[in-house]
DNA sequence: TGTACATCAGTGAACGCGCGTTCACTGATGTAC
DNA sequence: TGTACATCAGTGAACGCGCGTTCACTGATGTAC
């Protein structure tokens, strides 16, 4: 499991990384790492080991483990925003945007279980360090855009509110019981509960 | 802060706990650490410190670190459940009393964060130890009696899943996002969101 | 009533572990003269 | 073109920490005769 002798490491011998590569290698595999949902208990040595490095040669490019999990969060929000988005376009925006944006969002949750919990929990250290919580309510704007083209022009802004909220946690709820193994993590059945929804059509 | 020369220990000297109360007293100190919502790192070692007893103690109780944490878990479902029914029947059942489960469901999460995510979590963990797993599904099963209670005659036995499913994820939803602190919680918009869903009534 | 013995809930020292972080260091790279 | 020097990304040993768990033990309680 921790041999560092594989491929990767005979194609560039000895330091794979150079020159401020290192900051991105270790993201990379964060990120990997943080796929496997079984725990969340990334260690900065186990992510150095992974990359094929020192654990003290992380302090050059991130002041503490801190500040690393954070740039995950970040990197991890800047993925789902883009598939937020993708997804909106490539379903022709409208509800049915809206509805694959749902999809897209328990999709993402269960393909990066670790990553998805880490993200969500940012919001809570967002004292200690700015920036990571804003770029997550940043991506989640875009629930709210969606909400305020869909709903009908008589809603009112607490219409419009309660809604998006009820959308939010209809979505959050259901990637969350599926990564807690309380609910089959059933594709089909995400896109039936999703679109049984009324909740777009309030 | 382990400070254990406090009063409780001066009114009973040396050894608070004889004869097996000390399995109830650290499920009662476990239950009472897992209410802080900061941290899911509840020790083993620290339930003993707290407890007033030595770290080894506990394993005249607990085979291991799991099956206390499995204890609790079951204790919190035990809480868990009987909240339900009992929101449940002082609404009056039916609708309201479906509406008021929903709203006792955010409101045990909030007040019993740690212990909340460790119930939940107990299902991955099921395989290793049974029970506890079965305990929660006990307490969710009043979901499924009360949304076919609620449902139309007309639906069919899908729509009542699918329904139920909606209702638990928007409920389950809800309550994370405020544990994670993306929602503010606040009682009155627990209120809205299950008051304006439109999932009971499908 | 008194003695011998088993039971069993608790103690405290010790273990090995992986962690985050510090420290003084090395050695390659680039720049100034 | 060559020498002197600063920069800076990396190394590896070492730190203190709290953890879960083991071990041999102690001392009170209850039971048998």
């Amino acid at each position: 499991m921790k041999s560092n002798d594989n491929s990767v490491n005979i194609k560039l011998p000895k330091n794979t990384y150079h020159h401020g590569d290192l900051r991105a290698a270790v993201i990379a595999e964060g990120l990997m790492r943080l796929k496997s949902g079984v725990l969340d208990d990334v260690s900065l040595r186990e992510l150095a080991r992974n990359v094929g490095v020192s654990a003290t040669a992380l302090y050059r490019h991130f002041p503490d483990k801190n500040a690393l999990m954070s740039a995950l969060a970040g990197a991890g929000a800047d993925m789902f925003g883009a598939e937020q988005r993708r997804a909106f376009a490539q379903a022709g925006g409208g509800q049915s945007g809206f509805n694959a944006t749902g999809r897209a969002y328990v999709r993402f949750a269960l393909a990066n279980p670790a990553l998805f919990r880490l993200m969500m929990s940012c919001k809570d250290r967002q004292a200690t360090s700015p920036g990571k919580g804003a770029q997550i309510n940043s991506a989640l704007s875009l629930l709210h855009e969606n909400i305020a083209a869909i709903f009908p022009q008589s809603a009112s802004d607490d219409q419009r509110r309660v809604g998006a909220l009820q959308a939010w946690a209809l979505v959050h709820g259901l990637a969350m019981l599926m990564l807690e193994g309380q609910v089959p993590a059933d594709d089909s059945l995400i896109d039936l509960v999703i679109d049984a929804s009324k909740l777009g059509a309030l």
